[in-house]
RNA sequence: GGUGGCGUGUCCGAGUGGCCUAAGGAGCACGCCUCGAAAGCGUGUGAGGGUUUACGCCCUCCGCGGGUUCAAAUCCCGCCGCCACCGCCA
């Protein structure tokens, strides 16, 4: 939710950056409809509130004059007291579709996000070299091989775009979400493991309500009268667990993070880019999340880019992070850092992270606030958020970047104990 | 799932239709006192919104949403949550 004060005030600057992700005709006629309706609304408060002045005088009067024995004031006429009780539900009517409207406007991008889609992107890093592979067997190839992800049974347990992992697989992949967990720890990060199922409120939170309803799975009302839905990233579940809280300053920024599995609903028909493991219905990912003072946004972005660089650096993986573009970005964002690693099969990088700060976007849409040093006043946190990571792109970048002539694969040498081999290998 | 009890401000807690514009206490902040502190005394102490150059003025909020009434923390209905007991259950 974008501040309506800044819209009253500043209207240019709000279109302008508004303009980077959506048309412009379109900006001026949200933001017409918008302020029209921030008008109405004010003007109907303003009568309410005389209105209701009015009639507490008099109540008060009637019960004085009781008390003092005299006869009770007759009674305001019946057209008075319905004059109220429509002018509420005109001011409810306004506001509820204020609110709706200005819940469909995305943050502003930040300064030096650019225009665009996926084109304008900007790689700004890059680690680590490609390695030199003779016959590049793809990681889909590889975990057949391996007997490390079974395809074929996942789908016969959950439908098309699930799988199971599999002896090593499945060890591969607890392995590292556990190192994960104990690397966010040393970070300085509390862990988290939230509910699955969330309430809307926490969608609309996130910013991933109204736009994204169609893309998360929802509980029919026969097995949930509240509807939940399966949450599609843990960002979601972080966000929410602290709405509606003043948050006390001393603690901030307040770092946590949460293992789940993500659920979503991802358009149907695969893509050549993303077999396997890449893109399904379910996959696990561990997210990184910072409630910060405004000031403190900065720096936090930046040290939760580096953290999660340092992930992806410390398995050895090869990888890159890229600035996005307006388009590319998410809605709710005002930058974001995708990570990405090589993925030699395709000759192209994929995002194992994203990293993003969306100001007080989040913040305003749940009531996350903190109150100023020495002041009265509250102010809305900033939030971060970024995956450390998605293991189920990180999987497949393991395979391929470290595979063997043989069809082996080494395992990073930080997850050797925990995997219990330092190969995987055929046959095994 | 059933039955019963409960839900008041930062916390405890009073309040069962109108001087509730929410008692009292604790905590916190500031001041007085003190060499300093404690104690004591005094003052202040929530959120959201409207209006105003400003000081301020006003409205809403007693779990949430409706209703009754000139008037609701208080009465009625629905929901949510917590506690207890019963039932069911990996």
């Amino acid at each position: 939710m974008l501040d309506m004060e800044l819209i009253r005030k500043d209207r240019e600057a709000v279109a302008t950056a508004l303009a980077k992700r959506l048309d412009p005709a379109e900006v001026n006629r949200a933001l017409d409809e918008i302020q029209r309706l921030d008008q109405e609304r004010r003007a109907l408060i303003t009568e309410i509130d005389a209105e209701r002045q009015r009639r507490k005088a008099e109540a008060r009067a009637y019960a004085a004059a009781k008390r003092a024995g005299s006869a009770p004031e007759s009674v305001a006429p019946e057209a008075e007291r319905k004059q109220l009780v429509e002018l509420e539900s005109q001011l409810d009517e306004v506001q509820s579709r204020l609110r709706d409207r200005m819940g469909e406007l995305p943050n502003l991008p930040a300064d030096d996000v650019v225009p665009g889609g996926k084109e304008a992107n900007r790689v700004v890093r890059a680690f680590g070299e490609r390695p030199a592979i003779e016959k590049v067997r793809d990681h889909v190839e590889l975990s057949r091989m391996l007997g490390l992800v079974d395809h074929e049974r996942g789908v016969k347990l959950g439908g098309s775009g699930f799988w199971m992992y599999t002896g090593l697989g499945a060890r591969l992949e607890w392995a590292l979400l556990n190192w994960l967990i104990d690397q966010n720890i040393a970070a300085g990060y509390d862990f988290l493991l939230p509910p699955h199922l969330l309430l809307d409120t926490a969608g609309f939170a996130a910013g991933q309500f109204p736009k994204f309803y169609d893309d998360v799975y929802h509980l029919d009302r026969e097995s949930a009268p509240r509807g939940q839905f399966l949450l599609p990233t843990a960002e979601t579940a972080i966000l929410g667990a602290y709405q509606d809280e003043i948050l006390d300053t001393a603690t901030l920024p307040l770092r946590r993070f949460a293992y789940t599995p993500c659920y979503r609903r991802e358009a149907a028909g695969s893509h050549s880019d993303e077999r396997g493991t890449v893109r399904g219905h379910q996959f696990n990912k561990v997210e990184i999340f910072q409630f910060t003072l405004p000031e403190q946004a900065d720096a936090a972005l930046e040290q939760m880019v580096t953290h999660v660089e340092g992930l992806v650096a410390r398995l050895g993986l090869h990888h890159q992070t890229s600035l996005l573009s307006a388009g590319d970005a998410s809605a709710s964002m005002k930058k974001t850092l995708d990570i990405e690693v090589w993925m030699p099969s395709t000759g192209k990088y994929k995002e194992v992270s994203s990293v993003s700060w969306a100001g007080d976007y989040q913040a305003r849409r749940a009531a996350i606030r903190y109150r100023e040093a020495g002041g009265k006043q509250t102010r809305f946190v900033h939030t971060l958020n970024g995956s450390a990571l998605a293991t189920s792109r990180l999987f497949p970048a393991i395979l391929e970047q470290f595979q063997q002539p043989d069809g082996s694969v080494l395992v990073p040498e930080v997850l050797r104990d925990r995997v219990g081999t330092d190969r995987l290998t055929p046959g095994r």
